[in-house]
DNA sequence: TTGTAAGCGTTATCAA
DNA sequence: TTGATAACGCTTACAA
C-alpha cells in the first residue's frame, strides 16, 4: 500500500540499500544518485517506515516517560505540564519521540515500564519522580536499562543519573527566610512521606531551625497527602495548637492552595498574620491570592538536562553516571509578612 | 541477546508460529501445548518485541496525541493535564499506549503529525483542540487517518468524529446565570480567538443577551490571549469604562484567575461589586480566593470518551462518524453575587 | 492441531 | 560507489 524504500529502488533504478544510505546521508553515496533517489522519493511521497527501521536497527528514537499513577488527582498537579514542557522541548530538539506510562496503581506502572523495556519500545526512561523503595527504579537497574531519575534517588545515588534540586537547601533557605523575618513558631507542610523530595525539604527545615537554636515541635510537622478535604482537618489542627505556627512553609503549591483556603476560612488573614511560603513557583503561584511567596526550583530546566542526559547516554554508553544539580530562588511576593505577631 | 519466539520454540520442541499462536491463544492451540510453551516461557523469561509484532501485524497498539503548542505556557493549563488524565485511563483499560506530539510551533506540530503517520507509529490520533484552519486536519483527512478531535471541527462536522460540549449552551447558561443574578452589563473574556471554543463560547454569550433584549455592546468583548502581562491592559480598559461590566464571563480557569488578579488590583472586590464566572472547573477553581463559580465540562470524559470512540474506530473501521457531547452544570462557588450595584 | 515459509520495511554485512 | 542478501522478531497463509 504506502510506497516503500523497494519502490523507490526500483523507480531510482538503485538497490534498496543504496536508497537505504541515501535516506542516513551516507558519505559512500555519490552526489549524483544522492540527488536521483531524492527525487524519486519526493515524486512518489516516500516516507520511511519508523517500525520497520526500529526492528532492523534495534533503536527506536523513543523515551518513556514515567508518571506516578496518573490517576491520581495529584496528576493535577502543574509541576507535571510543566516537566513535560522541558522534555518535551528537548526531545523535539534531538528528535526523539515521547511515550507514557498510563497505570494508575504502583502495579500497572510497573507494567508499563516492562512492557516498555522489554517490547523494546522505547530507548531509555525518565522517571517523574522518587520515592521510597520503588520497584520500578530496581528493575530498570537490574535489566541496565537507561534511564534517567527526576529527584534524589532513594539510595545508591552514586550509581544513578539524576536530576535533582538541592531540596536540602531549598527548604533551609525558605525556612531561614521565615526566620529572617522575625517568625519562630514555624509550621512544616509535606506532601507524600516517601517521596524524596519531601523529606529533603523537611531535613532542611530542621536545619534551619537547629541552626537558629529553634527547638523542633513535632506538632509543626503535617504531611497533607489528601490535597483537598483531608488536609483540611490536618491544618485545623495545626492552627488550633494553643501555640499555633505564625508561618507555614508548604513544599508544593497545589497544596498551598489548599492552605490558603483553609486559613481563610479559619478567619486568618495572609499575610497579615500568618505567613505563608511554597515551593514549586508554578504559575498560579504568581495568580493566588495573595500572590505567594514561592521557591522557584526551575521546573522546565528539570525536565530539559534529563532528556539531554539520557540521550548522552544513549549516544555513548560509556557516559559517567552523573548528579545534575538545578539551582532555585525564592520569589518574594505577598505571602509573607514580619513576625511575630500576637494573636 | 533477548530471548526470542524462536529460542522459546526450540526449547518446547515446537515451531514459532505455535508460540505466536500461543500468545494469541488461539483457540486452536491445544491447551496441552499451551500449557507447555507458557511455562517454558515463564522459565525463560520470554517477553514479546512490540516493533517485530507491529511490523508483521501493520498495528501498533499506540495512540498518538496532539497537543496544540507544548512550548507554549498556556500547555501549562490543567485542562491538558485532565484530559490526559481521562485519556490515560481509557488507553490504560484496553492495553494501547499513548505517543505525543512535542513541537511548539505549527509547523513542528504538522510534521511530528506527519512523521506519526507516514512513520507507521500510531494507529489513530486524538487532537486535542480545534482551531479554525487547521492543516493538521486537512491531512489527516487528506490521508483517511483515524482520529477523533476534542472540540468541535471548524468545518464539516458531520464528516469527523469530535468529543465536544455544547459549548455554546454553556456560554449562554453561564451568562443566563449572571442575568438571574441581575446583572445586565455583563463582559466576555474569552481566549485564542482561533480556538473553536472560544467562538462557541461567545456565541452563546451574545444569544444569552439576544434572547434578554439585552444589547451586545462590543467593548464588552475581550480576547485575552496573553494570560498574564498582556491580559491585564485589556481587562484594565474593560474595567475602566464609563459604565463598566458588573459581571464577567470568562471562557478558561487559568484566565479567571488573572482577571481575579488584575481586578483586585484595580480595586475591585469580588463577588461583592463585581461577578465572575468561569469555565472548566479546574481543581482549582475550589481553591481560588473567592473559590470560583464556574462552569464544569466535565474534561476527564472529554478525554475518556474520545480513546473509547477513536479505539472503537480501530477496530471497527465501518463505525460511523460520531459526535459525542459531554454534558455541562453550573457548580455554584462565591465570586457571584446579585446584580445590579452601582459604583 | 501443528508446521513451513513467506512476508512486514528496514539496516547492515560482504562482495563486487 | 553500489548491489545482493541476510538479518531484525514476529504474524499468517497455506499445507500437512
Amino acid at each position: 500500500m504506502a510506497v516503500t524504500i523497494k519502490d523507490v529502488a526500483k523507480a531510482a533504478n538503485v538497490a534498496p540499500s543504496t536508497v537505504s544510505r541515501v535516506i542516513a546521508d551516507s558519505p559512500r553515496i555519490s552526489e549524483n544518485t544522492k540527488r536521483k533517489v531524492r527525487t524519486i522519493m519526493e515524486e512518489l511521497g516516500y516516507h520511511p517506515n519508523f517500525i520497520a527501521r526500529s526492528l532492523a536497527s534495534q533503536s527506536t528514537q523513543t523515551l518513556g516517560i514515567v508518571f506516578p499513577n496518573s490517576g491520581n488527582i495529584s496528576f493535577q498537579n502543574p509541576f507535571f505540564s510543566e516537566v513535560l514542557r522541558g522534555i518535551s522541548e528537548g526531545v523535539n530538539d534531538k528528535h526523539y519521540t515521547l511515550q507514557l506510562t498510563s497505570g494508575k496503581t504502583e502495579d500497572e506502572i510497573y507494567n508499563d515500564v516492562v512492557n516498555m523495556v522489554q517490547g523494546r519500545r522505547v530507548d531509555g526512561i525518565i522517571l517523574l519522580y522518587s520515592k521510597k523503595d520503588d520497584k520500578v527504579v530496581d528493575y530498570l537497574r537490574q535489566k541496565k536499562f537507561p534511564f534517567v531519575l527526576i529527584g534524589k534517588p532513594y539510595e545508591d545515588q552514586e550509581q544513578i543519573t539524576h536530576v535533582d534540586n538541592d531540596n536540602i537547601s531549598a527548604g533551609r533557605d525558605g525556612t531561614k527566610y521565615l526566620l529572617g523575618l522575625g517568625h519562630e513558631r514555624i509550621g512544616f507542610i509535606g506532601g507524600n512521606k516517601n517521596l524524596m523530595v519531601t523529606a529533603d525539604r523537611l531535613a532542611g527545615y530542621k536545619k534551619a531551625l537547629i541552626e537558629n537554636q529553634i527547638p523542633i515541635k513535632e506538632e509543626y510537622i503535617t504531611h497533607d497527602e489528601f490535597l483537598l478535604e483531608g488536609g483540611q482537618q490536618a491544618i485545623k489542627e495545626l492552627m488550633h495548637l494553643s501555640q499555633p505556627p505564625t508561618a507555614l512553609l508548604v513544599t508544593d503549591e497545589l497544596m498551598a492552595l489548599g492552605v490558603l483556603k483553609t486559613v481563610h476560612a479559619l478567619g486568618y488573614n495572609v499575610p497579615d498574620n500568618l505567613s505563608i511560603i511554597s515551593f514549586n513557583n508554578a504559575l498560579f503561584a504568581e495568580l493566588a491570592t495573595p500572590p505567594l511567596t514561592s521557591i522557584d526550583i526551575n521546573i522546565f530546566d528539570l525536565g530539559m538536562e534529563a532528556v539531554k542526559n539520557l540521550i548522552l547516554k544513549l549516544e555513548n554508553p560509556k557516559e559517567p553516571i552523573k548528579r545534575i544539580i538545578i539551582p532555585h530562588s525564592i520569589i518574594v511576593r505577598k505571602s509573607c509578612e514580619r513576625g511575630s505577631h500576637n494573636y
